[in-house]
DNA sequence: CGCAGAGTTGAGGCGCTTCAAGAGCGGTGG
DNA sequence: CCACCGCTCTTGAAGCGCCTCAACTCTGCG
């Protein structure tokens, strides 16, 4: 039914049958099995998009490594050494900055296919927490090597020119969002943004299920989860989506997509 | 006095001298006169940062054309094709987005050193105006070759990816201050910033005129330029600046900082 | 001198937050 | 198996912070 919760549900099950008794620390386990990016379904939304059969062997020799992050675990935090930007294979992230009296801001929810790491380059220390919200799995690729073969591989060097100034148009789009939009326009542009994504990678765009708490939703698009919690009610009388815990089906994208493009009039 | 705007007021001068008699579109001249990375004082500040003399020599040959943009113009618009990013020489720049619907959104502010125009790498599109605030000078530098160049020189690969990465953390403290912080918070860590940015070049850290308007202040805060105003009178009447039109002085810039960081407690 | 753009200030209202109570759900242990 | 606990989510009521609307001042410029 929910095509999306299938591994994921499989992947919170596997948290409690394995993580407990087996390791003692699951979410620093590295599975140094060989990674092959020319068999992954993510490889054309993932780093290597577009290179040649020959280039992506290249990058293969680099992404040795995977690591799983079990719910709950940060895959590294603000302060760490900075060594690797990661992809992840599979599961769910949130990306948090912390300010120094304590308030925390989530600045993204990311999901297969998309990198996480690029706050740690320019400093040689991440600036933000980056925390799984579901088990998850990520392929690390050690930066100075990503440097070295970025050097003689052109693809991979546009390309993670690419990734890293998607990621600050991106931050734009965010900015836009907290600067001038209200809690409905937020969270509908946030109920679309998710959808897309899902769809681009195979999962129903008309249901989901929510990964993150109201909170964590309400950190990200500025707003407090009660906000959160009652515009979603308020979508669910309106006929536009139908909200069950974090189950969430959308009923009216187009409704939605109103609600925060061409359709500015709406503020009174 | 006001150290910051001695050239920047000649600037403005220069624009009612010069620019409606001599020229028909000052904003796109382009002064061909070869640059030299070597003995610009922002050199440190900007993107050769940390080059030996030959690697300079070699960043120089690719930043070969300057441009100067009268204020008000736009280096760029969002849709343009991408094909350089620039350094700014002299002047000062806001970069904005704006979404389908009309409305705006300042992401940035620029001053001398710092780098515009890395949203258009990912989409080969610019996707943010940007506009001069007074009349400016920038650098020219032709991405492809800059991407050539830095296979080469491991320098200038290396601070490419810092400067992209700075501003993906920058646009992340932006989105902690829009998310989190209240209009005082917002507008005392505003000028903060400002100032200290403004320090780092050699200029006064306690006086400075603000090249912006309220309301280009207030899109880039998330808050409407009569709370800006509203903001600034009250920060002054608390002794913490002096306000007068676009002139501030800083009274009590631990009293500023105060504001936003550690005493959270003065929220109620 | 008059006009336009920018900034200030006041009054009132709305949207979101705050505070609070209760319901739903999953996990745990008797 | 069910009662219980903790966490998440929902919903209501009241308050406050910022916005809206509006009038006025200030400054620079023709």
């Amino acid at each position: 039914m929910y095509k999306q919760s299938e591994r994921s549900s499989a992947a919170v099950l596997a948290d409690h049958t394995d993580a407990c008794p087996n390791q003692a620390s699951p979410s620093h386990t590295s599975s140094t099995g060989h990674v092959a990016c020319s068999s992954c379904n993510l490889r054309e939304m993932c780093l290597p998009t577009g290179l040649s059969r020959e280039d992506l062997g290249k990058v293969e020799a680099v992404v040795n490594q995977r690591r799983r992050i079990a719910r709950g675990q940060a895959l590294y935090r603000s302060g760490d050494d900075f060594n690797a930007i990661y992809a992840i294979r599979y599961g769910f992230f949130k990306a948090q900055v912390a300010s120094p009296d304590g308030r925390e801001q989530v600045t993204g929810f990311l999901m297969a296919g998309e990198l996480l790491g690029m706050d740690g380059i320019g400093t040689e220390r991440h600036t933000v927490d980056a925390v799984a919200l579901e088990d998850s799995e990520v392929c690390v690729m050690p930066f100075s090597q990503l440097e070295t073969l970025s050097r003689e591989v052109n693809g991979l060097q546009r390309q993670l020119h690419r990734v890293m100034s998607r990621e600050i148009v991106r931050e734009n789009g965010v900015m836009m969002l907290l600067g001038t939009m209200r809690a409905e326009e937020r969270l509908a542009a946030f109920l679309i943004n998710l959808t897309q994504r899902l769809k681009a990678r195979g999962f129903s765009s008309t249901e989901l299920v929510l990964r993150m708490t109201r909170e964590e939703i309400g950190s990200y698009l500025g707003l407090k989860l009660e906000t959160v919690s009652r515009t979603f009610s308020r979508f669910q009388d309106e006929g536009l989506i139908e909200v069950k815990q974090r189950h969430v089906k959308i009923l009216d994208a187009d409704g939605l997509r109103s609600l925060f493009s061409s359709e500015a009039a709406t503020a009174h």
